[in-house]
DNA sequence: CGCGTGAATATGGTATGCCTAATAACAACT
DNA sequence: AGTTGTTATTAGGCATACCATATTCACGCG
């Protein structure tokens, strides 16, 4: 089946940035989105043939995607076995949380000293939108805004090396970090801690903005391990 | 067929890794040397045919090393054009460093708290091979030992994630400290902040730890600042 | 003499095919 | 009937061939 139609279909696509139209790279994109939505889950093997014929593109690119997300830590590849989406242990999670909670600490200190007016009134609108959407039942929404407002505060910073590994670590902890939200003593945690975050910020305080972040985080860690020790093992599938 | 001969050569190999046979990861290994040696130097193009060529493998395996060199921050993608070994300016180095030295010091208080007294002591032992190595003209080999002594502080915290991190950016900065290693207040500070490091440790001081660590990298920043400065712009080629 | 345009070349991106190794199923022997 | 060996199938690793594009050089025109 030479569908070349499906090839050009991708080809076709807008290409938003300069870098961004290697096919590898969209591919780790649409395999990230899968991995938010729930379509990859934890231990889902990805067989290059069958995903690369599925998004339409041949096993090189796909090959490449699983490389980027590998070394970004999402997935897992064993000598000659499917690369599978990672699946962290408690201990991962816990790990991978502490040293967040210590980028964003930073961040929280330079975004203190550095950060402008402006920067700080947008991320006060991020905090406005989370206000707005508390009530609303749908918490991936909810999510998305909770992950922009820590964002929008690494960004501040303007530390590029900061972003990139800040952005990466996310990616891994979001699945974990979305469970986190939605328990039910997620939503009132969060909301007062980033309540304390924005007064901080605004009142330029590095000492006290980079403890409530790293204590945000490390309320994070205590959520997820009751979670995962009350669910034990035995996600239904 | 039955060829038991082989199957034993393959059993007597030593196993380091599980998936440490891949080609791609080799090559990336060999790049990496090659950037330290300096025979890959900052801004040098990474042909695909010529390079792939001359390790003796294919354009694939080659390409999927650059893609995990890329993910790393060692090289540097343009859509059209051939990777190049990555040259981070002064403020991309000043951030990479502010990240590093928040991570080390994450990494003081994480071993203050938790390592053994065993791995403390082994710390020691790369403190006093610096010592004995400190008037060995072999600017390298004292630097190696002078990362060693940061990479044991880091792995004694058993944090997986701290410790990829960690070697990552150290990756990325190994030649930013090494000038500035070898610039001529490099080793007497470097041994003064080694021996509070080493003290600090000991006494499970993880406060004081963490902050000599911090400061030493802060001084880094410093003075790969003024090398920088001093050199300007002219790397002759 | 300079600038612009077109063609040729080189280089990275993608697809495909072959090779090797692992796994599972089936058969034969104990 | 159980266990072990062998074979077939499947899937990932690597190599190679093809394609699209960007860059550069040359030629011609202004």
């Amino acid at each position: 089946m030479t569908d070349t139609s499906a090839n050009k279909a991708v080809s076709d696509l807008p290409l938003p940035s300069l870098s961004r139209q290697r096919l590898a790279d969209q591919i780790a994109d649409i395999l990230r989105e899968q991995m938010l939505t729930g379509a990859l889950r934890p231990g889902d093997p990805i067989h290059e043939r069958d995903t690369s014929e599925a998004i339409g593109v041949s096993r090189t690119p796909l090959r490449e995607a699983i490389l980027i997300l590998e070394a970004e830590g999402l997935v897992e590849t064993s000598p000659a076995r499917s690369p599978i989406v990672a699946d962290p242990s408690l201990a991962d999670l816990s790990d991978l949380l502490l040293v967040l909670a210590t980028l964003e600490g930073l961040a929280g200190e330079l975004t203190c000293a550095k950060a402008s007016d402006a920067q700080i009134a947008a991320i006060r609108t991020l905090y406005q939108r989370m206000v707005d959407t508390n009530d609303d039942p749908d918490t991936v929404a909810f999510f998305r805004t909770d992950m922009a407002f820590h964002r929008a505060i690494v960004e501040a910073t303007g530390n590029q090396a900061l972003i990139k590994t800040h952005q990466q670590y996310n990616a891994r902890l979001w699945r974990a970090r979305y469970m986190s939200s939605r328990s039910r003593m997620g939503r009132i945690e969060t909301m007062r801690d980033h309540a304390d975050m924005i007064r901080h910020l605004e009142a330029r305080d590095a000492v006290a903005t980079a403890e409530v972040l790293r204590r945000h985080l490390m309320q994070a860690i205590a959520n997820i391990t009751r979670i995962l020790e009350t669910h034990s093992h035995g996600p239904a599938s």
